[in-house]
DNA sequence: ATGTTTGCAAACCTTTTGCAAGCAC
DNA sequence: GTGCTTGCAAAAGGTTTGCAAACAT
């Protein structure tokens, strides 16, 4: 874990955009909590209660420029709120969707390349990026 | 495109739900539009002027039913609404979403099957559906 | 006849925006 | 000091809900 704090206020101050508090503590809780998927929501319930307040509006605003910074990525998971997660380099990965739970579980490993390459030349589409889910039923749930 | 009037009454006739007119007009719009990707609000403005006019809330409240009945999927493109298409047996497809123009194509085939067992068996993950979306450039807007 | 479905309007929830006050540089 | 950033509250936009009237069976 680290101290997500200082290292979430070295990265603001290398985008050119002012270090504020606000900023900073919102990233040092992405910093804190890269294995889930946060929602503004969850981080406005994180910070209140600390003695310096964030607004929900500001959350909102910081996620958007974290996003333009390609600090992060917006995920959809279909419940009607965005999610949130720190783009990792090097660290591709899909996500498995229970549909029981509704938990999100992560899949290590990309295998798209191949599939890209087919799909860039069959469609003369220039593929950027792209966004894998899998559906069913986690191992939990299976059992249950 | 056939009569898919005729078609969508038949469709839920079999379903065991009310046949109204209502429904019978959706349906049939998502069959006379299947190469598209509605949102509620699309299908409201083609049925709005016309004789028989449909609430909102009486769509979305088809929407909800089709989708349980495993007539359609609920798609999010990201643009802050949600779309829907039939869902066709034996017609796995994907969707390339264009950066510049929003636009959206589709990807005929489906070449996930070998990744789907290798997840299925390396993370206990019991499968039943994905979607993938590939983002980039289309052909128009690179040359453009 | 009866329970289902509809339309309307209001409620809901997430996200965005306007603006004056506050802060980083 | 200056312009970017924040907080608040209000607005926006899509979706859902309550309820009485209308409808399919």
């Amino acid at each position: 874990m680290g101290d997500c704090s200082k290292q979430a206020r070295e990265m603001l101050a290398n985008t050119g955009y002012k270090v504020t508090n606000q900023r900073a503590r919102i990233l040092e809780i992405l910093l804190e909590n890269t294995d889930k998927h946060m929602s503004a929501e969850e981080i406005y319930e994180i910070i209140k209660g600390e003695k310096g307040d964030i607004g929900l509006a500001t959350i909102y605003r910081a996620l958007e420029l974290f996003e333009e910074l390609d600090i992060i990525h917006k995920l959809n998971f279909g419940d009607g709120r965005s999610r949130y997660e720190l783009k990792e380099e090097d660290h591709h990965h899909h996500h498995l969707i229970c549909s029981k739970c509704n938990g999100v579980f992560e899949v290590a490993e990309d295998l798209l390349d191949q599939l890209e390459e087919k799909i860039e030349k069959q469609y003369q589409f220039k593929i950027t990026g792209h966004h894998l889910k899998f559906y069913g039923i986690c191992q939990n749930c299976v059992e249950g």
